[in-house]
DNA sequence: GGATTTTTTTGACAATGTCCATTTCTTGAA
DNA sequence: TTCAAGAAATGGACATTGTCAAAAAAATCC
């Protein structure tokens, strides 16, 4: 038994091909759109319906099994790195993402100051600029 | 002249009737999306456009007149309240967004420690939780 | 193996934006 | 004041991202 299937099966998840796919392609392309997953699943199993995969990712990251990013104007974006913190960096242009640690040590801006009645979870930073690649196209 | 018609002059924006009519709108419903813009506009002008909604909006929060900000899951939200240092914190159920302000000062995490080679102009924080209003509508 | 539960599929639908061509308006200058 | 040029607004089509619901297929538990 592979260890995505343990994976799923310590979390009282079925295990599917498809689960298995998504898993293994969220792990091979980081900060992957589900879009991208999709296609990515389908070099692997020849084909997957949108639904099964919106489905899959979204238990997955209910569970913390991966971690889902939603950057400004840009389609969700899912990850295999959890339980640390780090954040992202995210091109303007492109979309392009790629993870950073945070400058301000272990636990930063995690907690905000008036809750204002809040119950909160999670603090999500996003860092906003041009990559290098598109930096220089402009040029 | 009104002040909102100097403040678009001063950036060398055309003033008509909609765009006035939109940065009292932002003004006046803070975290609004463009779509609860173009409803408040329609109640003051009779009508506007979507298109045009959007253009304004983009063009605003381009010149720095507004800033835009994008939670997970919820469409882009818009405010007036620009240059100075706060975040947001956003229900996950219901959408709300309130204001809070940084625990760790003045310019929290606003450089990261890699910038793999971006250009970061913006650094934006979510803090992600629960309403006082659904929180007791789960109990 | 067989029943039950969960997942997957399929198709329709909704929300949020964008693109494009046309019309209308604003601006700046004669 | 009026005109020409440029910018914005309108209206309609379209794309993307995601959700809902019902039926079919598969996985789990006994």
């Amino acid at each position: 038994m592979s260890a995505a299937a343990a994976l799923l099966r310590s979390h009282h998840l079925p295990v599917t091909a498809q689960r298995l796919a998504i898993l293994h392609a969220v792990s091979r392309n980081p900060h992957a759109t589900a879009d991208l997953i999709a296609e990515a699943v389908r070099g692997e199993l020849g084909s997957i319906s949108r639904q099964a995969v919106y489905n899959a990712l979204g238990v997955f990251a209910e569970k913390g099994l991966i971690r889902r990013i939603q950057p400004s104007g840009s389609a969700a974006r899912y990850e295999d790195r959890v339980g640390d913190n780090h954040h992202h960096l995210v091109c303007r242009s492109c979309g392009q993402t790629v993870d950073v640690d945070c400058a301000t040590g272990e636990t930063p801006c995690l907690h905000a100051l008036d809750d204002a009645g809040y119950e909160i979870d999670e603090a999500e930073v996003v860092y906003w600029g041009t990559c290098p690649r598109c930096l220089k196209q402009k040029k």
